[in-house]
DNA sequence: AAAACGGGGAG
DNA sequence: CTCCCAGTTTT
């Protein structure tokens, strides 16, 4: 048997059931590859069913808003995404007539699609000859012909392509996908990978090897910047002061307090004499009579104090405004604004 | 070619 | 702590 056929009997006997899977419904499973993207299953699904049952048909997400959408998508990250789907339904209404597009050179001109989730809708919804490469087959092909061409580097990445185009099953591309991202999933792991009862062991060179531990490799980049961000809960406690950030930056168009960032966090002694406060909870640590967050991102480490005023200015700047608490269900949140916020009002 | 873009879970 | 997750876009 060759490499696919092993592949698609494994995966037959041990593949999860994924709701996404039940469907060929091109719009059901965008949604679930934009989601999915750099994210794992089990933090994706929660919002699989939530825009899926919000929006049943493109035609109903291509009526929402900006703001609903990213609400809807607060709290898994990579925001754009949220605001590229809006844009994408939106044209698919219009150009497609609400019809969402299976093929991939149509797929591969809207915003948020790239190789792989072009294949992937392709291949799932019409069954189209072409190969997704994602993490999990990057590394199992790395590993079963032993190659240690970075993965990331734009080399490897077309080298990997290549690779993956010529595993392709013709005659299934749909389930030979799946296959190979289930197989890297659930068998083929980054570490501890079950080689023991893996069904195509003989003829992997990192097995016959050793080399699974070391195999792909992948160039490191990451650069960690620290930032320190001076947030102000200006509060009478029922009401306090938003504005809504720009592009450009982290959590575009997402609702923000008022903002000062500084070079290292302001001492709250010292440069403010404030309402003190005591706060404590989940990620957040007592020190100096104020709360701090660090709240870790792939290329920044955000070091985040929060002073509270309860003083409310009666002149505020523009686009500033004051949210109500129990408005606050409409807002899109960065995570350690949900977090604090959610703590300090204590819902 | 490199950097930016979130948040969470595993080891 | 490090690495990685059904990657894409921008610089």
């Amino acid at each position: 048997m060759d490499f696919s056929t092993e592949l698609i009997n494994w995966y037959h006997n041990n593949k999860r059931d994924l709701p996404w899977r039940n469907t060929t419904d091109a719009y059901i499973i965008w949604l679930s590859e934009i989601i999915l993207q750099q994210t794992r299953v089990e933090q994706g699904m929660p919002y699989f069913y939530r825009f899926a049952e919000r929006y049943p048909t493109v035609t109903a997400f291509a009526a929402a808003n900006e703001d609903e959408v990213l609400r809807l998508w607060q709290g898994l990250g990579y925001y754009s995404r949220g605001r590229n789907m809006l844009k994408t339904a939106q044209l698919v209404q219009e150009k497609y007539n609400g019809v969402f597009p299976v093929k991939y050179d149509e797929l591969i001109k809207l915003k948020g699609v790239g190789e792989y989730t072009a294949a992937a809708i392709s291949s799932f919804s019409a069954n189209e000859p072409r190969a997704v490469v994602d993490g999990n087959v990057y590394r199992v092909l790395a590993r079963y012909f032993g190659i240690d061409e970075p993965i990331n580097s734009p080399k490897g990445k077309k080298i990997f392509q290549q690779m993956a185009n010529q595993m392709l099953n013709k005659e299934q591309p749909a389930v030979h996908n799946q296959a190979m991202m289930e197989f890297g999933a659930m068998l083929c792991k980054p570490k501890n990978p079950a080689c023991g009862i893996c069904p195509v062991r003989i003829g992997c060179v990192a097995f016959k090897t050793n080399a699974t531990a070391w195999l792909p490799v992948k160039l490191k980049t990451v650069k960690i910047r620290k930032r320190f961000f001076n947030y102000m809960l200006i509060s009478d406690g029922q009401k306090m002061l938003m504005n809504k950030r720009g592009e450009g930056d982290i959590w575009a168009n997402m609702y923000d307090l008022p903002l000062i960032e500084t070079p290292s966090l302001l001492d709250p002694v010292e440069v403010l004499h404030l309402p003190q406060m005591n706060v404590f909870g989940r990620n957040i640590t007592l020190k100096d009579n104020s709360a701090i967050i660090k709240h870790i991102l792939t290329h920044q480490h955000l070091f985040i104090r929060f002073f509270v005023l309860k003083d409310l200015p009666e002149e505020i700047p523009v686009n500033w405004f004051y949210a109500d608490v129990n408005d606050l269900e409409n807002l899109a949140l960065p995570k350690p604004i949900f977090i604090f916020i959610k703590y300090f009002f204590n819902f």
